[in-house]
DNA sequence: CTGAAAGCGCTAACAA
DNA sequence: TTGTTAGCGCTTTCAG
């Protein structure tokens, strides 16, 4: 069964082509009555646009795509919730790319994304400066790109989507303080990654003000996975460093360090309370649940959405830099 | 910055623009030298061929919908991982959707998808018949439709790609009473689930065997949430049903009957073993690690895209039903 | 109010 | 070996 297309309707009710795709579109040079009888026709042979020949017409391919880290985590899918919640009744479709905290693959989901014609690309980075000059070309070639969680540097022009990193992070450790916490370890995580270092410095800046700094309780780690946390506290323990708590990066990070240290029976939260940041399901599926900064994650997606449309309206729009609010949630995990 | 179509390249080289198409088509009859040309002047302006363009053309949109019940375990985006395996490297794209366990949201993703003029889908159903009638429709339209895993009735004529349910069901209670278990219960999904049917045939069918045989050990759960898992688990102990293991029937519901365990202080496994069914990381990241039957998701994937390949080519090419193997991973869940 | 014709970018007969 | 032309499905001037 092939396609009804436009032509077939201009045959079936001997009218034009012209004459047909202005009843579809609600023209206004149209007799209500031949209106009235396209439709019905449309309708009765099962008429479906094509999109493919619209977007060759307007020049837009209405595919956005996006790029992210991972998937393993449900952190992704709620951004991607997000922007299909904007994109799809506009009739954009997403592509998605996971670049598995990998710059390279992460560079040629970009290539593939370039050749698939996309209108805009919405991406988390793996890797702060690595492809800067890739996301350079990028914008030269007027290809609208908004990042979203994990931005490049300051000197990319571009829109950004981020939240309040560095003053929900203090929040997290003067929280661990408060419940009566001393030693405080922080998980971070690469320093490739910019959030990285925002986090870090919440952390920093209130252990310092209540006099509890100690080098020795900074990890950072190789990369963001749940071995790279269970790695952090063991290097931990294995140098005999005291802690009684840990600040980690991320949920992935925590919860990789909460399974090491439930094998080495050290009790959460009565020995090591735990906190992280990120706020996915996953904070809420381990033994205690973890006390972690929630993330809007699909307002996230939304707001990258809606930069991402601003710029393919108009590419000379000026570039806008969105903060979200966050939220602290206390669970189990940090208990007293 | 406009975009270098073919149109530019011939007039900057002064050939016709069936040329430069030859050339850049490595097409026989073409002159080496204008070849290298052409290639050349390509380069140099930065000719990206416009697949839009050559979609219309061929009649095809090389858009792939994959409609998927969840993203918040990293099951989806495994098989994601398979098909883009395939997919990408041939130049198609895929457009995901998600369900959320809601046939009426499924019913709109296939809608949307089918107004995208997708070449072809791929679904993991939410609900064993409710849109079978869909289903039909897709494949009379000659929407070429792949299933895997949640799979409809037989009565639809379609490809699939499942994994040996029962027989692996059967291996995991097996290996339950192995160690030492007599009370087994079991946590199924709910009815509507193909799977779900035929992981409790497996589970029953071992019981009887060894005449462990308790109708009061099955639960079905009403969803697929972490949330269904623990009421199931709860609703055995306030109705005082003694049990020494469960196998549930994903990692998910697994994972949520740990956790209700866990906060009523039943040691796992000492009084109670545990294992599942699906073998994503969620596995490893609680504790104790879940002893699961591990699927080969990212090759379910691959070959779910290729069965769409081979229906895109042909029609009328004849269903297959791939059975792929899975394996059954020891975790210390289950251990003596 | 309706029709004819051009054009979006590309390929493929058909001519030359 | 290269050029001319038609056409994929649709919208949109421009005529009528």
């Amino acid at each position: 069964m092939k396609r009804v297309t436009i032509k077939d309707l201009s045959k079936f009710l001997s009218l034009s082509t012209s004459t047909i795709s202005r009843a579809l579109l609600n023209d206004k040079n149209i007799n209500p009555e031949t209106q009235k009888r396209v439709v019905e026709a449309a309708e009765k042979l099962g008429y479906k646009p094509n999109s493919t020949a619209l977007n060759l017409k307007y020049g837009k391919s209405k595919n956005i795509g996006l790029v992210v880290p991972e998937m393993i985590t449900p952190f992704s899918s709620k951004v991607l919730r997000g922007i299909q919640n904007v994109l799809d009744p506009l009739g954009y479709r997403v592509i998605i790319t996971q670049s598995d905290e990998n710059p390279l693959i992460e560079r040629e989901n970009l290539k593939l994304l370039e050749e698939f014609n996309v209108d805009g690309i919405i991406i988390n980075l793996c890797h702060e400066s690595l492809n800067e000059e890739v996301y350079k070309k990028l914008i030269e070639n007027d290809i609208p790109i908004v990042f979203f969680d994990r931005i490049p540097g300051k000197s990319l022009q571009a829109s950004r989507v981020i939240v309040d990193d560095q003053i929900k992070a203090s929040l997290v450790v003067e929280h661990l303080i408060n419940t009566g916490r001393k030693r405080i370890a922080h998980i971070m995580g690469p320093l490739t990654i910019r959030n990285v270092t925002e986090r870090a410095n919440g952390y920093k800046r209130i252990v310092a003000k209540y006099n509890l700094t100690d080098p020795d309780l900074i990890v950072s780690t190789e990369g963001m996975t749940f071995e790279d946390g269970r790695k952090a506290v063991q290097k931990l323990l294995d140098k005999n460093i005291h802690f009684d708590s840990i600040f980690a990066f991320s949920d992935t990070l925590a919860i990789g360090a909460m399974n090491y240290l439930h094998e080495q029976n050290i009790k959460i939260p009565e020995e090591v309370a735990i906190a992280s940041f990120s706020g996915t399901e996953l904070a809420t599926i381990v033994h205690p649940q973890l006390t972690t900064v929630q993330q809007p994650l699909e307002k996230m997606g939304e707001a990258a959405a809606q930069l991402i449309l601003e710029k393919i309206k108009d590419i000379s729009s000026s570039d806008q830099t969105i903060i979200m609010e966050t939220e602290l949630i206390y669970r189990a995990s940090t208990a007293t």
